[in-house]
DNA sequence: TACCGCTTAGAAAGCGCTTGCTACCGCCGC
DNA sequence: GCGGCGGTAGCAAGCGCTTTCTAAGCGGTA
């Protein structure tokens, strides 16, 4: 019923070989030759089994790209530049060496990830793209480690991100880490400047490794200015969504009313924090800063518009495409830090005098 | 190098049938026996051959997803819904009957969503999942229907998800529209209701089924209102874009200054034309109304909070996942229309007196 | 005890493609 | 005029798995 290889070599009178051979433009094949088979491959309308293409060949053309959470625009950018450039490959007729670059989407959970990664791996894929932070638990760093290390065995080329390298994984052929620290420190430092002293902060889920690098340069920042109090009764952790900054902001707020401005682990984060302080009857900024993180274009368009930090996501995400379709030398080591801007704006301002 | 299904069979002493029937479950193998084959697997970390056994098995794991846009929630929201429906198959143990969902992002060209879908085709795609609104270009709509129809015909599960069913395809499982026109129309009936009768409509792309819904009901509501002046001078169209939003606001305020609402083809847009009115120091909603069309997450949040449709993108997408695995039985006569919420919010109210 | 049927395992034939090797053809150069 | 060579095409052997068909072993029944 399904049209065959041999069925468009017997149309056009050669070989099934030829056929391959025209199809896959590694041999030469009279001209022609060549025509008359895309004759019949167009007369037939056939499809190559990709399956059966796969077993032959040992190879496949599948490229995954891991999410944490497809929703939000910060995956949700760099997956679709990376997609852009990993299929965007020839705009010469015929779909030949087309790449099928697929997002998959693990909800953070790291169960998913490694059961994408298998998935992967049974499709003998062609790369993988691995995007946004690391889960920080050792057993889940190892079982990545030794999966990717198997993966590249395979012939898989792996890439990382926005996600820091794996610890002693050669595996990889290239890690791209934003400077989370850098950006939150000085995102911070910009609030030290305006004069803050008393800064809520609305972290992420404590396990991951964004996280902890944005929290730790928050609070690092703090300490080279000379406030080194503990500032765990000022810190809220809580998922990355708008929700949760919504909750953590009132948290804060009860824990103590004197908070001059708030940061937030990211910029969905954020605007929750702001409608929770609204809520309160609070403006921003003229009671209280906000800051937020990674500079999503709804950001800009906040009111008041949010002061983050810009991640070049977009950029990002194009360069792991090129250097998973190998178009691009790796970085030396394997590994880039790509830099974080900070954006100040109108949300936050000097604190009110009193 | 690599570990084959006869590698296991000679560590656990069976034959390569059996253990092909362990794994795949669907044949009755004596608990010994299985657990002595499990226990090879295991212990030569067996990856199966995704093409191999497709091939030999005509069938694959692998359900796409169709985007338009991945960076856009409203297209992230339906795609990790249905993701979530298809990949969260079976909770039990062993890595079986997993399906490989992934999503891909045409980025709106009719020409990438055909290359996706014959991708697709090639890999024998279990299922596919058309999401967002469909060009209506007359070249494009025979080329897709012909393209479903073949993919049906390889017995890849078809599902329209938010995009209307295709005219005469009986190909598709099942089409899972939005009630655009029924939710424009109450939109624009709050925004009459409110005292409204001069308003700007901020399209999207003219060639689309969605603007062209969207756009048709709001006339036909200002029609049946009695105001049945010509609209064309008051309607701008743009991409689904913040931008687009921006500059068709401004090009509306020039051509019209006497608006005293502006309703955006959807949030994204809406914000866009937010932020351009603030920048003309025009106040929200006093002196001029905003709503928008989806209830994008963010959409609560703005300021004022968005006047908008909103439309259940993760019931939506969930529901397309459970009709692309056959978990659901599709509605009757394959075409089910999804409602449309108005949620009047903070950004429309009654025009200044003037 | 002989027969039957049930359960479980194996043998082997592909699935549709790629590719190393061989074979053929016409032409050049000596 | 003949050996050789570059340029093309075909043969056939798999790639690693699934699945049909066959067979072996076992207990139960007559």
């Amino acid at each position: 019923m399904t049209v065959t290889l041999a069925d468009v070599a017997a149309r056009a009178r050669v070989s099934p070989a030829t056929v391959s051979r025209v199809l896959n433009g590694n041999y030469p094949v009279a001209a022609s030759t060549r025509e008359r088979v895309l004759r019949a491959v167009d007369e037939l309308d056939y499809v190559l089994n990709g399956p059966a293409s796969s077993l032959a060949a040992a190879t496949s053309d599948l490229v995954g790209i891991l999410v944490n959470d497809i929703a939000d625009p910060f995956f949700g950018i760099m997956a679709g530049a990376a997609q852009t450039e990993i299929s965007g490959q020839e705009g010469s007729g015929r779909a030949g060496g087309e790449k099928l670059a697929v997002v998959c989407n693990t909800g953070g959970s790291p169960e998913r990830e490694l059961t994408y990664l298998t998935l992967l791996q049974r499709q003998r894929a062609a790369a993988v793209v691995l995007t946004g932070g690391a889960l920080e638990d050792p057993d889940h760093i190892a079982a990545m480690a030794a999966k990717l290390a198997k993966l590249a065995d395979a012939g898989t080329r792996v890439v990382l991100c926005g996600r820091p390298p794996l610890p002693g994984s050669e595996a990889v052929v290239a890690a791209l880490a934003f400077d989370n620290r850098g950006g939150g420190r000085r995102l911070t430092e910009h609030l030290l400047a305006l004069g803050h002293r008393r800064i809520g902060y609305v972290a992420g889920p404590p396990e991951r490794t964004t996280t902890r690098h944005r929290l730790e340069s928050h609070r690092a920042a703090l300490a080279a200015a000379g406030i080194d109090e503990d500032q765990s009764h000022v810190t809220v952790h809580g998922p990355y969504a708008r929700r949760s900054g919504y909750d953590a902001t009132l948290e804060l707020l009860r824990r103590d009313p004197d908070l001059t401005a708030i940061v937030a682990a990211n910029d969905t984060v954020a605007l929750g924090a702001c409608a929770a302080l609204r809520d309160q009857g609070l403006r921003i900024p003229e009671d209280i800063s906000v800051a937020g993180f990674d500079d999503l274009p709804f950001s800009v368009d906040a009111v008041p518009a949010l002061t983050t930090v810009r991640l070049p996501l977009h950029e990002a995400g194009a360069r792991a495409g090129r250097l998973a379709m190998g178009n691009e030398a790796p970085p030396p080591g394997g590994i880039a830090t790509i830099g974080a801007e900070l954006m100040a704006r109108a949300s936050t301002a000097p604190p009110r005098k009193g």
